[in-house]
DNA sequence: GGTCCGTATTGACAGTGTCAAGTCGATGGT
DNA sequence: ACCATCGACTTGACACTGTCAATACGGACC
């Protein structure tokens, strides 16, 4: 096999691709590890069928990696990082929409990442595939996430927090995610569009009731 | 090695063991199994492990299951079973206590449920390891789980039902058994008497929002 | 020019799930 | 009573996995 000299030395500092043609060893991995991880899920994230599909002969990988759990590590950290993300954009329709319009762009946020890395999302809830301690970055990513939840909290009832409340909330959405991803709803729910109108519906649901049940109609 | 001829070809028919002593290989297998589950999640679940505890070979479990899934399915089929029966206990409590106390016994029961075979509990939730086509006994015990799931609805909801409505309510307590499962709940909650106190307070938050949006404080 | 270091390679080891063939003892039919 | 049969179990092998070790190569720096 020759030497390809794939990334020709680049930089290590510099792990943006400068937008050129040859994207380095690092990132295909990277990427190939998440296309793995959404088409055939964890048991199909392999070391060595990512080596294979970029080309590289199977110890490549632990030249950027120290083992199969980092790279898992990395896509969790870049999924809480996102998800806080669209959490803290829903969060920001505060002024505008009020609470409903905020309960509802929370849940479309929450589910619409889970629809749509499913791969990502189930391994961010996988303990055993990713140590907490081992890899704080990923702890303090999940940590902007509860952040933002608790934001929410404080958002809908009127500046009221308890973490019985925020356990509630993210219950509500991460269930129902849960459900349409590994459980009964996912076999029933074939489409994406129906998937989407289910979950929309029941997320509805409890906004209403709880918007309701704190005695100020919208 | 000697044989040992533990189950001195006990008839294949009858699968519960007559309270003698040694129990049939394939009840070991299944115990074993379901210990390994529990203690080192999935992936110390494994068969050669499985034989090595029984004390039999590698190849002697799959006298008994075609395969590793087949294992998992009968635990999976089992943890339905259970589940369901727990709920239908705690939706039989409907004449006596009324919505509220249903509400707190059926999230006692599911969360109880979690809480005590987090193993088999979280391995029911994950289809890869357990395709439903391939298990219709699984299948029909989750349908039973669902039903009681439906009747809870109809019960809390003076009769109405819509599959919306069950997703919320299945969503809540999933939803909170997941996050101290395997999400950030279980890190900070480190007791046992901790996870269920919290639980049980996050969904007492909920039944009260449920019976509380619907006009009728009990 | 020589040395160093990061990248990638080849090779090996232990572990896994599972297929194939063999062993052995109890069972049942004639 | 004998012999075939069958089920439970064993031994052996294969392909695959994650990871350690030692090796080559090619540009960067003194």
């Amino acid at each position: 096999m020759q030497t390809l000299s794939l990334s020709a030395c680049a930089p290590p500092g510099s792990r943006e691709s400068p937008a050129s043609a040859l994207p380095t060893l690092r990132a295909r991995v990277l990427e190939t590890s998440r296309e793995l991880l959404a088409s055939g899920g964890l048991a199909a994230l392999s070391m060595r069928e990512v080596a294979r599909r970029a080309g590289v002969t199977h110890q490549a990988p632990y030249h950027h990696f120290p083992d199969k759990e980092s790279i898992v590590a990395e896509l969790v950290t870049d999924g809480f990082e996102e998800l806080a993300r669209r959490m803290a954009l829903a969060n920001d329709a505060a002024a505008a929409g009020g609470k409903t319009e905020v309960l509802r762009r929370a849940a479309e946020a929450y589910l619409g990442f889970a629809l749509e890395q499913p791969g990502v999302f189930r391994v961010m809830f996988r303990p055993e595939m990713c140590d907490a301690a081992r890899f704080p970055r990923a702890l303090a990513a999940a940590e902007a996430a509860r952040a933002q939840c608790e934001r929410l909290v404080r958002i809908v009832h009127d500046g009221r927090y308890s973490q019985a409340l925020a356990s509630m909330h993210w219950a509500q959405v991460h269930g129902l995610a849960c459900l349409v991803l590994d459980g009964p709803l996912g076999a029933e729910l074939p489409t994406a569009e129906a998937r989407r109108a289910h979950l929309m519906e029941a997320s509805a649901l409890f906004a209403a009731l709880v918007v309701g049940g704190l005695g100020h109609h919208p």
